[in-house]
DNA sequence: TGGTGTTCAAGTCAGATTGACACTAAGATG
DNA sequence: CATCTTAGTGTCAATCTGACTTGAACACCA
Protein backbone atom coordinates (compact mmCIF):
# COMPACT_ATOMS: atom_id res chain seq x y z
CA UNK A 1 0.00 0.00 0.00
CA UNK A 2 2.66 2.73 -0.55
CA UNK A 3 1.81 6.04 -2.31
CA UNK A 4 2.06 6.30 -5.78
CA UNK A 5 5.64 7.20 -7.11
CA UNK A 6 6.27 9.98 -9.89
CA UNK A 7 9.26 11.48 -11.34
CA UNK A 8 9.35 14.98 -12.55
CA UNK A 9 11.90 17.44 -14.60
CA UNK A 10 12.86 21.04 -14.00
CA UNK A 11 14.28 21.95 -17.38
CA UNK A 12 16.14 25.12 -17.89
CA UNK A 13 17.48 26.45 -20.81
CA UNK A 14 18.50 29.74 -21.81
CA UNK A 15 17.55 31.95 -24.64
CA UNK A 16 17.74 35.46 -26.53
CA UNK A 17 15.37 37.70 -24.56
CA UNK A 18 14.01 40.70 -26.00
CA UNK A 19 16.69 43.43 -24.62
CA UNK A 20 19.48 41.40 -26.45
CA UNK A 21 20.54 39.72 -23.43
CA UNK A 22 19.50 36.10 -22.47
CA UNK A 23 16.91 34.96 -20.34
CA UNK A 24 16.40 31.67 -18.46
CA UNK A 25 13.28 29.20 -19.60
CA UNK A 26 11.87 26.07 -18.62
CA UNK A 27 9.23 23.64 -20.70
CA UNK A 28 5.91 22.80 -19.34
CA UNK A 29 3.72 20.69 -20.74
CA UNK A 30 -0.01 20.75 -20.67
CA UNK A 31 -2.25 18.20 -18.58
CA UNK A 32 -4.68 15.92 -21.12
CA UNK A 33 -6.50 14.47 -17.54
CA UNK A 34 -8.01 15.51 -14.36
CA UNK A 35 -7.00 16.53 -12.36
CA UNK A 36 -6.06 19.94 -13.06
CA UNK A 37 -6.62 19.04 -16.80
CA UNK A 38 -5.80 21.91 -19.37
CA UNK A 39 -3.44 23.49 -16.91
CA UNK A 40 0.22 23.89 -17.44
CA UNK A 41 2.83 21.13 -15.37
CA UNK A 42 6.53 20.18 -15.21
CA UNK A 43 7.11 17.20 -17.63
CA UNK A 44 7.30 14.10 -15.85
CA UNK A 45 5.62 10.47 -15.43
CA UNK A 46 5.32 7.74 -12.97
CA UNK A 47 8.40 5.43 -12.38
CA UNK A 48 8.47 2.06 -13.64
CA UNK A 49 9.80 -0.47 -11.35
CA UNK A 50 12.64 -1.63 -14.08
CA UNK A 51 14.34 1.49 -14.16
CA UNK A 52 16.53 4.22 -12.08
CA UNK A 53 15.28 7.69 -10.89
CA UNK A 54 17.18 9.79 -13.26
CA UNK A 55 16.53 7.18 -15.94
CA UNK A 56 12.77 8.06 -15.28
CA UNK A 57 13.41 11.59 -15.41
CA UNK A 58 16.05 11.55 -18.67
CA UNK A 59 13.33 9.50 -20.30
CA UNK A 60 9.95 11.69 -19.45
CA UNK A 61 12.29 14.59 -20.02
CA UNK A 62 13.12 13.00 -23.52
CA UNK A 63 9.56 11.82 -24.44
CA UNK A 64 8.17 15.21 -23.74
CA UNK A 65 11.20 17.72 -25.38
CA UNK A 66 13.01 15.00 -27.50
CA UNK A 67 15.74 16.74 -25.57
CA UNK A 68 19.16 15.55 -24.03
CA UNK A 69 20.49 17.09 -20.51
CA UNK A 70 23.73 18.16 -20.38
CA UNK A 71 22.95 18.51 -16.42
CA UNK A 72 20.68 16.47 -14.47
CA UNK A 73 20.41 16.32 -10.39
CA UNK A 74 18.32 15.33 -8.07
CA UNK A 75 15.88 18.45 -6.85
CA UNK A 76 13.91 17.35 -3.88
CA UNK A 77 11.33 14.42 -3.22
CA UNK A 78 7.77 16.51 -2.64
CA UNK A 79 5.17 14.36 -0.74
CA UNK A 80 2.88 16.12 1.37
CA UNK A 81 -0.56 14.99 1.38
CA UNK A 82 -2.44 17.58 0.10
CA UNK A 83 -0.43 18.10 -3.16
CA UNK A 84 -2.64 16.15 -5.31
CA UNK A 85 -6.69 16.03 -4.53
CA UNK A 86 -7.28 12.56 -5.43
CA UNK A 87 -4.69 10.14 -4.58
CA UNK A 88 -1.47 10.35 -2.89
CA UNK A 89 1.55 10.99 -4.76
CA UNK A 90 5.58 11.18 -3.72
CA UNK A 91 7.02 12.97 -6.76
CA UNK A 92 10.88 12.79 -6.86
CA UNK A 93 12.02 15.86 -8.93
CA UNK A 94 15.25 16.25 -11.23
CA UNK A 95 16.53 19.65 -12.47
CA UNK A 96 18.26 20.07 -15.69
CA UNK A 97 19.95 21.80 -17.93
CA UNK A 98 20.33 21.76 -22.12
CA UNK A 99 22.16 24.14 -24.04
CA UNK A 100 20.83 26.15 -26.10
CA UNK A 101 21.12 24.74 -29.57
CA UNK A 102 20.25 21.54 -28.12
CA UNK A 103 16.94 23.11 -27.56
CA UNK A 104 16.36 24.11 -30.68
CA UNK A 105 14.90 21.03 -31.32
CA UNK A 106 12.27 20.86 -29.05
CA UNK A 107 8.83 20.48 -31.22
CA UNK A 108 6.57 23.00 -29.78
CA UNK A 109 2.97 22.74 -30.12
CA UNK A 110 -0.30 23.06 -28.21
CA UNK A 111 0.91 20.58 -25.35
CA UNK A 112 4.43 21.89 -25.19
CA UNK A 113 5.61 25.59 -24.57
CA UNK A 114 8.56 26.79 -23.37
CA UNK A 115 8.03 29.72 -20.88
CA UNK A 116 10.12 32.49 -19.35
CA UNK A 117 11.17 31.77 -16.07
CA UNK A 118 9.44 34.57 -14.10
CA UNK A 119 6.69 34.61 -16.10
CA UNK A 120 5.11 31.35 -15.75
CA UNK A 121 1.21 30.86 -15.83
CA UNK A 122 -0.78 29.13 -13.45
CA UNK A 123 0.54 25.91 -12.56
CA UNK A 124 -0.73 22.26 -11.72
CA UNK A 125 -0.53 20.79 -8.08
CA UNK A 126 2.47 22.23 -6.01
CA UNK A 127 4.91 22.94 -9.51
CA UNK A 128 4.70 26.59 -8.91
CA UNK A 129 6.82 25.84 -5.63
CA UNK A 130 8.83 23.44 -7.35
CA UNK A 131 9.99 25.87 -9.67
CA UNK A 132 10.24 28.52 -7.64
CA UNK A 133 12.80 25.86 -5.14
CA UNK A 134 14.91 24.76 -8.54
CA UNK A 135 15.27 28.33 -9.52
CA UNK A 136 16.94 29.42 -5.94
CA UNK A 137 19.04 25.89 -6.30
CA UNK A 138 19.95 26.59 -9.86
CA UNK A 139 21.57 30.53 -9.01
CA UNK A 140 22.40 29.14 -5.74
CA UNK A 141 24.62 26.41 -6.66
CA UNK A 142 25.96 28.58 -9.81
CA UNK A 143 27.82 30.75 -7.23
CA UNK A 144 29.59 27.87 -5.58
CA UNK A 145 29.55 24.80 -8.14
CA UNK A 146 30.55 25.15 -12.08
CA UNK A 147 27.70 23.96 -13.52
CA UNK A 148 26.92 27.15 -15.81
CA UNK A 149 28.74 24.65 -18.74
CA UNK A 150 25.50 23.19 -18.66
CA UNK A 151 23.67 25.92 -21.09
CA UNK A 152 27.07 26.24 -22.90
CA UNK A 153 28.50 23.66 -25.94
CA UNK A 154 31.87 22.23 -25.46
CA UNK A 155 33.63 25.51 -26.15
CA UNK A 156 32.58 28.98 -25.10
CA UNK A 157 33.94 32.36 -24.77
CA UNK A 158 34.28 34.19 -21.22
CA UNK A 159 31.75 36.63 -22.42
CA UNK A 160 29.04 33.67 -23.15
CA UNK A 161 30.07 32.11 -19.89
CA UNK A 162 29.59 35.57 -18.29
CA UNK A 163 26.40 36.10 -20.07
CA UNK A 164 25.27 32.64 -18.59
CA UNK A 165 26.22 34.16 -14.95
CA UNK A 166 24.29 37.32 -15.90
CA UNK A 167 20.77 36.11 -17.04
CA UNK A 168 20.56 32.93 -13.93
CA UNK A 169 22.10 35.70 -11.12
CA UNK A 170 19.99 38.48 -12.93
CA UNK A 171 22.79 41.15 -12.86
CA UNK A 172 25.52 42.24 -14.61
CA UNK A 173 28.67 41.01 -13.91
CA UNK A 174 32.28 43.10 -14.10
CA UNK A 175 34.02 41.40 -17.47
CA UNK A 176 37.48 41.59 -15.97
CA UNK A 177 36.59 40.53 -12.63
CA UNK A 178 34.73 37.99 -14.09
CA UNK A 179 37.97 36.46 -16.09
CA UNK A 180 40.01 37.00 -13.17
CA UNK A 181 38.02 34.43 -10.92
CA UNK A 182 37.15 32.27 -13.63
CA UNK A 183 41.16 31.73 -15.15
CA UNK A 184 42.23 31.54 -11.20
CA UNK A 185 39.62 28.89 -10.04
CA UNK A 186 40.87 26.63 -13.02
CA UNK A 187 37.82 25.52 -13.70
CA UNK A 188 37.96 26.97 -17.00
CA UNK A 189 40.87 26.14 -19.65
CA UNK A 190 41.93 27.94 -22.51
CA UNK A 191 41.96 26.03 -25.80
CA UNK A 192 44.26 28.14 -28.29
CA UNK A 193 41.96 28.44 -30.39
CA UNK A 194 39.86 32.07 -31.46
CA UNK A 195 36.87 32.92 -32.54
CA UNK A 196 36.64 35.08 -35.15
CA UNK A 197 33.97 36.62 -37.32
CA UNK A 198 33.14 38.68 -35.17
CA UNK A 199 33.06 42.93 -34.75
CA UNK A 200 36.14 43.39 -32.85
CA UNK A 201 38.96 41.60 -31.07
CA UNK A 202 38.96 37.73 -31.44
CA UNK A 203 38.11 36.16 -27.97
CA UNK A 204 39.79 33.18 -26.41
CA UNK A 205 37.68 29.57 -26.41
CA UNK A 206 37.28 27.80 -23.49
CA UNK A 207 36.63 24.80 -22.34
CA UNK A 208 35.33 23.22 -19.18
CA UNK A 209 38.25 21.28 -17.05
CA UNK A 210 35.93 18.41 -14.94
CA UNK A 211 38.51 17.05 -13.02
CA UNK A 212 39.74 20.18 -10.84
CA UNK A 213 36.07 21.32 -9.91
CA UNK A 214 33.77 18.48 -10.59
CA UNK A 215 30.23 19.43 -10.24
CA UNK A 216 28.21 17.50 -6.98
CA UNK A 217 25.22 15.82 -7.96
CA UNK A 218 24.26 13.96 -5.09
CA UNK A 219 25.89 10.84 -3.63
CA UNK A 220 26.37 8.48 -6.52
CA UNK A 221 28.51 10.59 -8.27
CA UNK A 222 30.83 9.44 -6.14
CA UNK A 223 30.39 6.07 -6.45
CA UNK A 224 31.16 6.58 -10.38
CA UNK A 225 34.19 8.63 -10.02
CA UNK A 226 35.57 8.47 -6.27
CA UNK A 227 38.85 9.99 -7.25
CA UNK A 228 38.31 13.18 -8.16
CA UNK A 229 36.94 14.02 -4.24
CA UNK A 230 40.44 14.58 -3.54
CA UNK A 231 40.69 18.01 -4.71
CA UNK A 232 38.08 19.67 -2.73
CA UNK A 233 37.77 22.95 -2.57
CA UNK A 234 39.26 25.03 -0.12
CA UNK A 235 37.17 26.13 3.10
CA UNK A 236 37.16 29.51 3.05
CA UNK A 237 35.46 30.45 6.34
CA UNK A 238 37.40 32.98 8.48
CA UNK A 239 37.95 30.78 11.71
CA UNK A 240 39.21 27.88 10.72
CA UNK A 241 42.91 27.58 11.13
CA UNK A 242 44.34 25.02 9.23
CA UNK A 243 48.29 25.11 11.07
CA UNK A 244 48.87 26.96 14.62
CA UNK A 245 52.32 26.60 14.08
CA UNK A 246 54.17 29.58 13.12
CA UNK A 247 55.46 29.85 9.09
CA UNK A 248 59.60 29.53 9.17
CA UNK A 249 60.02 33.40 7.63
CA UNK A 250 62.88 34.39 5.94
CA UNK A 251 66.06 35.07 7.52
CA UNK A 252 69.45 35.91 6.80
CA UNK B 1 2.82 -1.35 -9.92
CA UNK B 2 5.00 1.48 -7.95
CA UNK B 3 7.69 0.47 -6.49
CA UNK B 4 7.86 0.35 -2.28
CA UNK B 5 8.77 3.49 -0.41
CA UNK B 6 10.74 3.83 2.83
CA UNK B 7 11.64 6.50 4.59
CA UNK B 8 15.14 6.40 6.51
CA UNK B 9 16.98 8.69 8.96
CA UNK B 10 20.80 9.22 9.58
CA UNK B 11 20.46 10.88 13.25
CA UNK B 12 23.43 12.79 14.67
CA UNK B 13 24.31 13.69 17.89
CA UNK B 14 27.63 14.50 19.90
CA UNK B 15 29.04 12.75 22.78
CA UNK B 16 32.18 13.23 24.89
CA UNK B 17 35.12 11.39 23.36
CA UNK B 18 37.85 9.34 24.77
CA UNK B 19 40.64 12.08 24.09
CA UNK B 20 38.21 15.10 25.57
CA UNK B 21 36.90 16.29 22.45
CA UNK B 22 33.83 15.46 21.37
CA UNK B 23 32.94 13.32 18.58
CA UNK B 24 30.22 12.45 16.01
CA UNK B 25 28.03 9.07 16.70
CA UNK B 26 25.13 7.75 15.02
CA UNK B 27 22.50 5.43 16.38
CA UNK B 28 22.11 1.97 14.15
CA UNK B 29 19.19 -0.85 14.32
CA UNK B 30 20.13 -4.47 13.92
CA UNK B 31 17.90 -6.09 11.18
CA UNK B 32 16.01 -8.82 12.80
CA UNK B 33 14.40 -10.20 9.23
CA UNK B 34 16.27 -10.86 5.73
CA UNK B 35 17.91 -9.41 3.90
CA UNK B 36 20.88 -8.31 5.52
CA UNK B 37 19.39 -10.09 9.16
CA UNK B 38 21.75 -9.36 12.32
CA UNK B 39 23.52 -6.34 9.87
CA UNK B 40 23.39 -2.85 11.12
CA UNK B 41 21.15 -0.43 9.16
CA UNK B 42 20.16 3.14 9.59
CA UNK B 43 16.51 3.22 11.51
CA UNK B 44 13.38 3.55 9.11
CA UNK B 45 10.17 2.03 8.05
CA UNK B 46 7.50 2.13 5.13
CA UNK B 47 6.13 5.34 4.09
CA UNK B 48 2.35 4.97 4.56
CA UNK B 49 -0.36 6.90 2.53
CA UNK B 50 -1.52 8.63 5.86
CA UNK B 51 1.89 10.58 6.63
CA UNK B 52 4.29 13.25 5.54
CA UNK B 53 7.43 12.55 4.41
CA UNK B 54 8.90 14.40 7.49
CA UNK B 55 6.01 13.28 10.05
CA UNK B 56 7.33 9.64 8.90
CA UNK B 57 10.74 10.45 9.12
CA UNK B 58 10.45 11.90 13.08
CA UNK B 59 7.81 8.47 13.77
CA UNK B 60 10.45 6.10 12.92
CA UNK B 61 13.25 7.88 14.57
CA UNK B 62 11.05 8.14 17.91
CA UNK B 63 10.05 4.63 17.56
CA UNK B 64 13.81 3.49 17.56
CA UNK B 65 15.51 5.70 19.11
CA UNK B 66 12.85 7.31 21.49
CA UNK B 67 14.45 11.02 20.39
CA UNK B 68 12.97 14.67 19.35
CA UNK B 69 15.33 16.18 16.72
CA UNK B 70 16.36 19.14 16.88
CA UNK B 71 17.06 19.45 13.16
CA UNK B 72 15.72 17.58 10.32
CA UNK B 73 15.90 18.23 6.68
CA UNK B 74 15.41 15.60 3.76
CA UNK B 75 18.47 14.27 2.33
CA UNK B 76 18.32 12.38 -0.85
CA UNK B 77 16.00 9.42 -2.81
CA UNK B 78 18.04 7.10 -2.99
CA UNK B 79 16.53 4.64 -5.55
CA UNK B 80 19.14 2.72 -7.55
CA UNK B 81 17.50 -0.95 -8.98
CA UNK B 82 20.12 -2.92 -7.02
CA UNK B 83 20.27 -1.46 -3.31
CA UNK B 84 17.77 -4.32 -2.13
CA UNK B 85 18.25 -7.62 -3.03
CA UNK B 86 14.39 -9.26 -3.46
CA UNK B 87 12.31 -6.01 -4.09
CA UNK B 88 12.58 -2.61 -5.59
CA UNK B 89 12.74 -0.07 -2.93
CA UNK B 90 12.95 4.18 -3.25
CA UNK B 91 14.05 5.19 0.05
CA UNK B 92 13.31 9.32 0.97
CA UNK B 93 16.21 9.55 3.50
CA UNK B 94 16.24 12.32 6.00
CA UNK B 95 18.99 13.70 8.43
CA UNK B 96 18.44 14.70 11.87
CA UNK B 97 20.37 16.32 14.75
CA UNK B 98 19.79 15.97 18.38
CA UNK B 99 20.81 17.92 21.66
CA UNK B 100 23.06 15.64 23.66
CA UNK B 101 21.23 15.55 26.75
CA UNK B 102 18.30 14.74 24.84
CA UNK B 103 20.20 11.74 23.37
CA UNK B 104 21.22 10.63 26.60
CA UNK B 105 17.53 9.23 27.03
CA UNK B 106 18.17 6.73 24.30
CA UNK B 107 17.91 2.97 25.66
CA UNK B 108 20.36 1.37 24.04
CA UNK B 109 19.97 -2.25 23.47
CA UNK B 110 21.14 -5.44 21.52
CA UNK B 111 18.87 -4.06 18.84
CA UNK B 112 19.76 -0.32 19.07
CA UNK B 113 22.71 0.93 19.59
CA UNK B 114 25.45 4.50 18.90
CA UNK B 115 28.69 4.39 16.85
CA UNK B 116 30.91 6.73 16.30
CA UNK B 117 30.71 8.29 12.82
CA UNK B 118 33.94 7.50 11.75
CA UNK B 119 33.66 4.08 12.47
CA UNK B 120 31.23 2.51 11.36
CA UNK B 121 30.39 -1.95 11.10
CA UNK B 122 29.41 -3.60 8.49
CA UNK B 123 26.18 -1.92 7.01
CA UNK B 124 23.03 -3.39 5.07
CA UNK B 125 22.01 -1.99 2.00
CA UNK B 126 23.48 0.94 0.24
CA UNK B 127 23.35 2.36 4.30
CA UNK B 128 26.72 2.93 4.27
CA UNK B 129 26.73 5.44 1.06
CA UNK B 130 24.20 7.08 2.66
CA UNK B 131 25.58 7.89 6.14
CA UNK B 132 28.49 8.96 4.08
CA UNK B 133 26.89 11.52 2.19
CA UNK B 134 24.87 12.74 5.20
CA UNK B 135 28.50 13.38 6.66
CA UNK B 136 29.12 15.33 3.89
CA UNK B 137 26.26 17.37 4.03
CA UNK B 138 26.57 18.20 7.59
CA UNK B 139 30.20 19.17 7.49
CA UNK B 140 28.97 20.72 4.35
CA UNK B 141 26.18 22.99 5.92
CA UNK B 142 27.92 23.68 9.03
CA UNK B 143 30.01 25.99 7.29
CA UNK B 144 27.96 28.50 5.06
CA UNK B 145 24.42 27.77 7.53
CA UNK B 146 23.40 27.48 10.82
CA UNK B 147 23.06 24.67 12.19
CA UNK B 148 25.24 24.13 14.69
CA UNK B 149 22.57 25.10 17.32
CA UNK B 150 20.81 21.58 16.86
CA UNK B 151 23.59 19.60 19.04
CA UNK B 152 23.20 22.14 21.78
CA UNK B 153 20.58 23.67 24.09
CA UNK B 154 18.63 26.68 24.25
CA UNK B 155 21.72 28.89 25.44
CA UNK B 156 24.75 28.10 24.72
CA UNK B 157 28.24 29.54 25.15
CA UNK B 158 30.96 30.68 22.38
CA UNK B 159 32.89 27.75 23.36
CA UNK B 160 30.75 25.01 23.39
CA UNK B 161 29.76 26.28 19.77
CA UNK B 162 32.71 26.09 18.34
CA UNK B 163 33.91 22.52 20.08
CA UNK B 164 30.67 21.38 17.74
CA UNK B 165 32.28 23.25 15.07
CA UNK B 166 35.36 21.69 15.96
CA UNK B 167 33.99 18.35 16.32
CA UNK B 168 31.99 18.07 12.88
CA UNK B 169 34.84 19.52 11.16
CA UNK B 170 37.52 17.97 12.80
CA UNK B 171 39.97 20.28 12.84
CA UNK B 172 41.11 22.89 15.71
CA UNK B 173 39.60 26.89 15.14
CA UNK B 174 40.85 29.92 16.82
CA UNK B 175 38.97 30.75 19.25
CA UNK B 176 39.72 34.62 18.77
CA UNK B 177 38.65 34.79 15.16
CA UNK B 178 35.62 32.07 15.64
CA UNK B 179 34.34 34.38 17.98
CA UNK B 180 34.60 37.94 15.73
CA UNK B 181 33.14 35.71 12.65
CA UNK B 182 30.07 34.31 14.82
CA UNK B 183 29.50 37.61 16.78
CA UNK B 184 29.53 39.30 12.96
CA UNK B 185 27.54 37.24 11.40
CA UNK B 186 24.52 38.07 13.65
CA UNK B 187 23.00 35.08 13.98
CA UNK B 188 24.37 34.36 17.48
CA UNK B 189 22.86 36.96 20.46
CA UNK B 190 24.16 37.05 23.71
CA UNK B 191 21.95 36.67 26.44
CA UNK B 192 23.37 38.94 28.99
CA UNK B 193 23.74 35.96 31.15
CA UNK B 194 27.12 34.48 32.28
CA UNK B 195 27.94 30.96 32.72
CA UNK B 196 29.68 30.65 36.59
CA UNK B 197 31.12 27.83 38.42
CA UNK B 198 33.93 27.28 35.77
CA UNK B 199 37.60 27.23 36.66
CA UNK B 200 38.21 30.49 34.79
CA UNK B 201 36.74 33.85 34.05
CA UNK B 202 32.87 32.96 33.40
CA UNK B 203 31.56 33.52 29.57
CA UNK B 204 28.78 34.79 28.04
CA UNK B 205 25.56 32.85 27.50
CA UNK B 206 24.69 33.09 24.06
CA UNK B 207 21.56 32.17 22.03
CA UNK B 208 20.43 31.79 17.81
CA UNK B 209 18.76 34.36 16.12
CA UNK B 210 16.89 32.05 13.71
CA UNK B 211 15.38 35.33 12.25
CA UNK B 212 18.59 36.31 11.12
CA UNK B 213 19.83 33.53 9.13
CA UNK B 214 17.50 30.64 9.00
CA UNK B 215 18.16 27.04 8.27
CA UNK B 216 17.60 26.16 4.74
CA UNK B 217 15.70 22.69 5.08
CA UNK B 218 14.15 22.88 1.85
CA UNK B 219 11.56 24.09 0.12
CA UNK B 220 8.67 23.28 2.79
CA UNK B 221 10.08 25.47 5.10
CA UNK B 222 9.18 28.35 2.88
CA UNK B 223 5.17 27.47 3.03
CA UNK B 224 4.84 26.63 7.05
CA UNK B 225 6.31 27.39 10.20
CA UNK B 226 8.89 24.91 11.37
CA UNK B 227 6.41 24.31 13.78
CA UNK B 228 7.23 21.86 16.58
CA UNK B 229 11.12 21.26 15.52
CA UNK B 230 12.25 23.37 18.37
CA UNK B 231 12.33 20.86 21.13
CA UNK B 232 11.20 21.98 24.57
CA UNK B 233 13.92 20.82 26.60
CA UNK B 234 15.41 23.75 28.57
CA UNK B 235 17.91 22.20 30.09
CA UNK B 236 21.37 23.80 29.59
CA UNK B 237 23.68 21.80 30.76
CA UNK B 238 25.31 19.74 28.26
CA UNK B 239 27.80 17.18 28.45
CA UNK B 240 30.54 19.80 27.92
CA UNK B 241 29.95 21.01 31.30
CA UNK B 242 30.08 17.63 32.59
CA UNK B 243 34.14 17.44 33.56
CA UNK B 244 33.29 20.22 36.38
CA UNK B 245 34.20 20.24 39.76
CA UNK B 246 30.60 22.20 40.77
CA UNK B 247 27.63 22.52 39.16
CA UNK B 248 27.76 25.30 37.02
CA UNK B 249 25.04 27.84 37.29
CA UNK B 250 23.26 30.56 35.58
CA UNK B 251 24.06 34.58 36.69
CA UNK B 252 23.04 37.93 35.61
C1' DT C 1 45.91 36.23 51.01
C1' DG C 2 48.30 36.41 47.17
C1' DG C 3 50.17 33.70 43.30
C1' DT C 4 48.99 30.56 39.51
C1' DG C 5 46.36 28.43 35.90
C1' DT C 6 42.75 28.68 32.76
C1' DT C 7 39.69 30.50 29.57
C1' DC C 8 37.26 34.78 28.12
C1' DA C 9 37.36 38.69 25.33
C1' DA C 10 39.28 42.36 22.82
C1' DG C 11 42.85 43.95 19.84
C1' DT C 12 46.79 43.97 16.29
C1' DC C 13 48.80 43.08 11.86
C1' DA C 14 50.25 41.23 7.44
C1' DG C 15 48.70 38.90 3.48
C1' DA C 16 44.79 37.55 0.49
C1' DT C 17 40.52 38.62 -1.67
C1' DT C 18 37.05 41.64 -3.74
C1' DG C 19 34.85 45.28 -6.31
C1' DA C 20 35.43 49.43 -9.08
C1' DC C 21 37.70 51.27 -12.66
C1' DA C 22 41.42 52.67 -16.07
C1' DC C 23 43.99 51.38 -19.97
C1' DT C 24 45.94 48.91 -23.95
C1' DA C 25 45.15 45.25 -27.80
C1' DA C 26 43.10 43.57 -31.89
C1' DG C 27 39.88 42.70 -34.82
C1' DA C 28 35.65 44.70 -38.06
C1' DT C 29 33.52 48.59 -40.42
C1' DG C 30 33.08 52.37 -43.58
C1' DC D 1 42.90 55.36 -41.78
C1' DA D 2 39.72 56.84 -38.16
C1' DT D 3 36.41 54.72 -35.39
C1' DC D 4 33.74 51.35 -32.92
C1' DT D 5 33.56 47.40 -30.01
C1' DT D 6 34.92 43.96 -27.15
C1' DA D 7 39.24 41.32 -25.40
C1' DG D 8 42.42 41.25 -22.05
C1' DT D 9 45.63 43.40 -18.46
C1' DG D 10 46.61 46.32 -14.66
C1' DT D 11 45.83 49.21 -10.53
C1' DC D 12 44.06 50.51 -6.09
C1' DA D 13 41.45 50.88 -2.00
C1' DA D 14 38.40 48.48 1.04
C1' DT D 15 37.48 44.44 3.15
C1' DC D 16 38.33 39.82 4.80
C1' DT D 17 41.19 36.12 6.75
C1' DG D 18 44.38 33.72 9.54
C1' DA D 19 47.92 34.08 13.11
C1' DC D 20 49.02 36.03 17.06
C1' DT D 21 49.11 39.36 21.54
C1' DT D 22 47.41 41.25 25.47
C1' DG D 23 44.62 42.15 29.40
C1' DA D 24 40.38 40.46 32.30
C1' DA D 25 38.03 37.54 35.48
C1' DC D 26 37.22 33.75 37.71
C1' DA D 27 38.72 29.10 40.58
C1' DC D 28 42.16 26.87 42.86
C1' DC D 29 45.96 26.21 45.90
C1' DA D 30 49.95 27.07 48.83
Amino acid sequence: MSPNLAVSTVIFRLRPGADGTSELALPLVRRIRTPYEGQWALPGGPLTTHEDLAQAASRTLLATTSLQPRYLEQLYAFGQLDRSPDERVVSIVYWALVASDEAERTIENDNVRWFVADELPELAFDHKLIVEYALWRLRTKLEYNQIAHGFLGETFTLAQLREVYEAVLRKPLDPGNFRRTMESSGAVVATGERLSGTRHRPPQLYKYDTSVNPADQGPLSRLTAPATLAAANPSSSSFITTNRTSAPGVSA
